[in-house]
DNA sequence: CTGTCAATTGACACTGTGTCAAGCGACTTG
DNA sequence: CAAGTCGCTTGACACAGTGTCAATTGACAG
C-alpha cells in the first residue's frame, strides 16, 4: 500500500520541484502547484502553512535526494590546503545548478518575506562554514598570506561562490558549467592562495557561442 | 512661479527616491509613494503608466542628478591599461551605493516583469561596455595574457563588479565601502592583469566589527 | 453502522495593482 | 463675468494572488 500509493505531501513536493526546475520557468503560484500535484489548492494548505514554508520544505526535500554533505565532506579529506579549496569549490560549484530552481524562487521573496530570508541565510551560513574551513586550511599550511584577515578572506570566497555569481556567469553570460568551475577555481586560488599558475589557465576555456 | 511651485512628476520622483534610498527600507507600494509625495494615488498613475515605469523613470531621474558619465569617462583618459582598469573599477564601485536603492527595487521585480528586466539589462549592458573597454586596453598593451578570450574576461570583470557582489560584501558581510573598492580592484587586477603585487594587499584593510 | 480522517468545494477577507468616471478648484480666454 | 480647460481628487471597481473557514464527501477501521 505504502509502496503503490504516493503520500500527498510527497506528491506536492515532487510537483513543486518539477515546476521550479523547469529551465526559464516563471515562478509558480499556489494554484499552479496544486494543479501540477493533481490535488486541490486547499490540500496544499492542509500540509504546508504557506507558500514560503512550502518552498523551504522543497529545499529540504531536495537536499534529501541530493545528499549535499556527501560531496562537501569529500573536500574535508583533502591533504593540502590548496587541494581542499579546490575540492570545495568544485563540489559546491557543481551543487549550485541542482538547487538553482528552488534557490531562485526563495531569493525572489527574500526581501519581502522574513521567514524565507532566515531560511536562506541559514543555508548560506552552512556554506560559509565550508569556506571558512578551506581558508583555515590555507592559513594553517601558510599558503594564505600572513597579513590577510581570515574572516575577510572567507567573505570573499563566499561571495565568489555565491549563487548570484553562478547565475551571472552561466545564466546571463551563457557560460558552460565546466568553464564556470574552472574560472571560479582559478579566481579563488589567485585571490586566496596567490597562485599565479592557476591564473594562467583562467578564462582559457572555449567560449560558448553566445 | 516655476521656481517656487514644484512639478508633480518631480515631487513623485523625489519622494520615490527618498523612500528607496532609506537604508533597509521595505519596498514601497504605489500607495506609499503617493502618500510620501503628498499626492493622491491616482495622480501617480496620471503621470506614470505603472509601478515599473515609475521605477525606471526614477532611475533616469537619479542619473540626471548624479551624472554617471562624468566619473566613468574619467577612466577613459587613463594612460596605461592597468590604470584604466583601476579607474573604472573605482568609478563604478563608488557609483553602486548611489544607485543601490533603486537597483534593489528593480531587481526585486526583474523575474516577474519583462519591462523591468529589459531596462535593467540595458543599464548593465552599458556598464559592460566599460568593462569591455578596460579589457581591450589591457589586451592592447599586452597586460592581458594572450590565451584569454576578451569576451570571457569581460564577463568575469562584469560579474566581479555586479551590484550583487557589492551587495554581498557591503550589505550582507558588512564591509566598509573603501575595503570593498580595494578588494574588488585587487581581484580584478589579479584576474585580468595577473598582478601579484595587487594581490598582496587584497584583504588587508581593517575588518569592520561585524 | 458509526466515527474518523483526508480531501474537496465554494465562499470569503485582504493586499496590491491598475482602470474608470464623476467632480472640483484654479486659471485662461472669449 | 461666463465658459472652458487642466490638474488633481474621490470613490468605486476588476483582477490576481495569498490565506482562512465551513460544510460536504468518500473511504476506511472499529
Amino acid at each position: 500500500m505504502s509502496s503503490t500509493t504516493i503520500d500527498t505531501p510527497t506528491k506536492i513536493l515532487t510537483a513543486t520541484l518539477a515546476l521550479l526546475e523547469r529551465p526559464g520557468a516563471k515562478l509558480p503560484t499556489m494554484s499552479d502547484i496544486a494543479r501540477a500535484s493533481g490535488v486541490s489548492r486547499q490540500a496544499v494548505y492542509l500540509h504546508f502553512p504557506g507558500r514560503t514554508d512550502l518552498l523551504i520544505a522543497a529545499t529540504r526535500f531536495q537536499d534529501m535526494q541530493n545528499d549535499v554533505n556527501a560531496a562537501l565532506t569529500a573536500s574535508r579529506s583533502a591533504t593540502s590546503g590548496t587541494e581542499r579549496l579546490d575540492a570545495f569549490v568544485t563540489a559546491w560549484g557543481n551543487y549550485i545548478p541542482k538547487i538553482y530552481g528552488v534557490a531562485r524562487a526563495i531569493l525572489a521573496v527574500v526581501d519581502t518575506d522574513a521567514e524565507a530570508a532566515a531560511a536562506w541565510n541559514t543555508r548560506m551560513a552552512d556554506m560559509r562554514e565550508g569556506c571558512a574551513a578551506a581558508v583555515q586550511a590555507l592559513a594553517h599550511e601558510g599558503t594564505l598570506p600572513a597579513n590577510v584577515d581570515p574572516e575577510q578572506a572567507t567573505d570573499l570566497l563566499w561571495t565568489i561562490l555565491s549563487v548570484r555569481t553562478w547565475e551571472n556567469l552561466t545564466q546571463t553570460c551563457g557560460w558552460d558549467q565546466a568553464c564556470y568551475i574552472d574560472t571560479v577555481r582559478g579566481l579563488a586560488l589567485a585571490a586566496l592562495a596567490q597562485d599565479v599558475g592557476a591564473l594562467t589557465d583562467v578564462l582559457a576555456c572555449p567560449d560558448p557561442p553566445a
